[in-house]
DNA sequence: TCTCGTTCTGGGAGCGCTCCCAGAATTCAG
DNA sequence: CTGAATTCTGGGAGCGCTCCCAGAACGAGA
């Protein structure tokens, strides 16, 4: 064996040499197995501290055929990546869990159809044991792609194209917005619409079930009280513009993300009505740097996006250590965080 | 060789034995190298498409001594890159940029000191090519402990502990505070404060050099107007408040971030001064969820975190290529977006 | 026709690791 | 003291790929 160059990475082979043992036996002290000596196994670790020593994933996946990494795919256009600070606190929530378990974080961005073939083509590429995947609206190609594939997969929300079989970890949204509408009407209001979020979205679907649940177990009519958004500030503008042209009477508002919130508070202003005092809004997803800073703080239906990626970890972890999980969605409680606009 | 099962990946040796040809010309084929006729070319990639073949990364790294990953680092306490809208920008634009030349993303937080050995350790394994880093804090020691690794790494913002030496991508901060206070004073105001970001922080220093440089270059003092904040909210209606106290003839405020700005409107309005009547303010960074949606509508510096990741990515892969690029930070212009605080 | 240069091809070696297996060293019971 | 069980060790094979090199095929010019 040729003496290696002082800048070149020392092998598995120059920390055995080094410590005077074998290839293998270097090998087993490092992985911690069973049947080392306690002597082999100092002098492997010391040669491997002093050599500066770490391991090569390449050669070492080639032969366990496992990368230590997992993919964190977010399916969503890139505004709404972007704009949203779930996003954000997902992605680092993710990899504190992930590398606590020595697991390794590759991001992927789906932003649209075109995406989904490259996307696909990488996750069966071998590159990943696993994947996170959010992937929430109704029409998204990929749930159905990966399928096909023998990845262990775990959802982030429940998938737009639901069936059944898959893991997924979501919120109670519907309860969400239940506890929200039920606080407006706990102060008195009777007259509550609500701005939606897209409703091939499941998340705006059950939001818009909650509010209805509430409105019908209270004795009142929600019809003509709903107006559809897409999530955005300007589309909370649009609708809430819209709701008070259509029903002038109305009391409360129930919107189905913070930034419609923001949107709606700018359209009531508009229309010379006062908040709280006039019209009550209450938002959803308690985004920290949003809800808190607007004029009055936002009252918001929180939820922790912390928790959800805690449990979609542990669920993957499950699976890729071989644990036969039962395919199921977990539902996350949400609470509803008071502050003056409703 | 034994036939190969159907549920196991096809090799490199599967795809040449579909084709009727060598290993070697299947290689060639696949990775467009020279001396292929077209002929064997078009029959290789007509059987990868058919058996649905992925190159196995791992073994062509082993050999290649290249991963094709770029590892993006970023060095910021928790609660700044959950908060910030422009870590996600970043994220997103360096995963466009990366994965259009190839390159595959790998995420990397680094919350306190104690997690830059691991990060280091990571990063020497050679697991990665190169790195994005943004470590923007004076005492932060990942820049020092980079420095030993043989890395090409490409710095988003100046690294505060700045040595000559390396690559970086930053913002004109000092130019964009400027901006901000010659619009304050465009409008008559002539008592500007400015609240400004942790000031070991080298973007926030910039930006209160470039407040204090437009306050001099106009014959004014710019004694006791300048309060500090951490970039946050609540820092920011502290910071706001104090300086109303200290300052209560002052009718312009420059905060050194749109959060802080949030604050100081808070502060404002408990003071019972008008906005932009009594006081105009201007923030900085134009986050897209937060400054067209306060109240008023906050005008505020506008930066295109897109452009700087896109600098970074490029410069990065022209040192992965080899080529000589000569390490300095590259300046990237700001813009002033008016709306209507000022 | 034969040569020579060019284009193309296939086999072998080897990247750094883990796993298997045979055999050496050690322990322990009888 | 012997023979088995147990613990430990080292060498070999091989993961799937790229790269090197020798040689085959194919022209073009003498």
């Amino acid at each position: 064996m040729p003496p290696r160059s002082q800048d070149e990475r020392p092998t598995l082979e120059d920390v055995a040499a080094y410590a005077g043992v074998s290839r293998s036996t270097a090998s087993r002290a490092l992985n911690d197995d069973a049947y080392v000596s306690t002597r082999s196994r100092e002098k492997v670790l010391g040669a491997a501290r002093e050599l500066g020593y770490s391991p090569n994933q390449a050669a070492r996946s080639l032969v366990t055929r496992r990368t230590g990494a997992v993919a964190v795919v977010l399916s969503e256009p890139e505004s709404k990546v972007l704009d949203d600070p779930y996003f954000a606190t997902v992605m680092h929530g993710a990899y504190r869990e992930l590398s606590a378990t020595g697991v390794q974080m590759l991001l992927m961005f789906v932003d649209s159809r075109e995406d989904v073939p490259r996307t696909i083509r990488f996750l069966e590429g071998g590159h990943v044991d696993g994947a996170l995947v959010f992937a929430p609206h109704q029409g998204d190609p990929l749930p159905t792609a990966l399928r096909l594939l023998r990845l262990p997969v775990v959802y982030g929300g429940r998938p737009g194209s639901a069936r059944r079989g898959v893991h997924a970890v979501d919120f109670d949204n519907r309860a969400g917005a239940r506890l929200a509408v039920r606080h407006l009407l706990s102060t008195g209001r009777r007259r509550i619409a609500t701005v939606t979020g897209m409703l091939d979205h499941p998340a705006a679907s059950d939001r818009l079930a909650g509010w209805q649940d509430a409105l019908v177990e209270f004795g009142l009519d929600p019809t003509g009280l709903s107006e559809a958004g897409d999530f955005t500030m300007p589309s909370g503008e649009r609708a809430m513009t819209a709701l008070l042209e259509r029903a002038p009477d109305l009391d409360g508002v129930f919107a189905a993300s913070d930034p419609m919130a923001a949107g709606a508070m700018r359209a009531i202003r508009a229309a010379g009505r006062r908040i709280p005092d006039d019209i009550g809004i209450i938002g959803f997803d308690d985004q920290p740097t949003l809800a808190p800073a607007m004029n009055p703080p936002l009252t918001s239906v929180h939820q922790d996006p912390r928790e959800q990626i805690r449990h979609m970890v542990r669920t993957l972890m499950a699976l890729l250590a071989g644990e036969q999980v039962r395919p199921d969605t977990t539902v996350l409680p949400v609470t509803l965080e008071v502050r003056d606009s409703a």
